[in-house]
DNA sequence: TGGATTATCATGGAACTTTATGGGCGTCAA
DNA sequence: TTGACGCCCATAAAGTTCCATGATAATCCA
């Protein structure tokens, strides 16, 4: 599974054009398409991004109906509808669309965030005020919980 | 699993390159990915890391709804998007990125400490304040508690 | 068992590779 | 033809590998 995590920003060119950190190109290597999944998220004001392999799981467990009840599936379906592929050049580039640049407020400067087996894309601003606010004290890589491995 | 424990004291370069102590590489040795994952604490001032094999456990927990809800969630985005990736080069050592070095206080002298399933490395001044400092007694290996064993 | 021999480790420097970034050039379509 | 787009090249900075050396620790053996 593709693990994304760390901070990179990167510049924008007025081509549109911003690097995918190596890293990151790194956990989508050998995936089936050389690109990336862009979709906006509208709780936060960011683009979220993943892999092919994270989309197909997705919609895996929309046939899974302790996963979803109605109201969950139909809010899956918008999301799934907002998707866009990226592909990435033959430099790690790829080319934010307008449309995503006007959506997450992106100009200069996009600021890459993992989280795991999905990852943001910001503007530098909303990044900052992102981070600053909601008052979420320290937390560690120390004090992360992994789950119990259960005894079978 | 991978164990650390135990102090070591390790130069640091004009490049930022540190040896990582060799208890330390033995430990993660065998791991997919021959490298260290370190996330600021920003609890205590100094430089968390684990394995692949610990980040791994804490992604797929995410997951896991009955682990996080939303906030728990958010602040798990947060640790995570500090995390930073950094390989170990096949002479045992590591480049510690000028931002970890400010965040930590570190310059010349790297503290590698061993906590379980995790490590610290701290500033050795700090290091030396966090010890001292809390008035923790010492404890001992002897009086150390270890889960009871289940039954299954 | 004392001393010689052999690993392993931490450290320094140099050479090499990758990455991020900017620009150019042709192609296709509106 | 004027963008939008894909593709290629150039370059500086950063990251990574390679080689050398002294110090310490482990091993061997007569």
């Amino acid at each position: 599974m593709a693990a994304f995590f760390g901070t990179y920003t990167n510049k924008v060119d007025k081509k549109g054009r911003v690097s995918v950190p190596a890293r990151f190109r790194a956990a989508i290597a050998g995936s089936a398409y050389p690109g990336v999944l862009l979709a906006p998220n509208e709780e936060v004001g960011a683009i979220d991004g993943s892999d092919f392999e994270r989309l197909n799981q997705v919609i895996e467990g929309l046939d899974d109906p302790e996963l979803y009840d109605d109201e969950a599936m139909a809010q899956a379906h918008e999301t799934l509808a907002m998707v866009q592929e990226f592909p990435v050049d033959g430099d790690g580039r790829m080319v934010l669309s307008q449309e995503f640049r006007d959506f997450a407020g992106i100009t200069e400067e996009a600021v890459f965030t993992g989280i795991g087996s999905t990852f943001q894309i910001w503007s530098p601003d909303r990044r900052n005020d992102h981070r600053t606010s909601g008052g979420r004290t320290g937390s560690s890589l120390a004090s992360m919980r992994v789950p119990r491995r259960k005894d079978v």
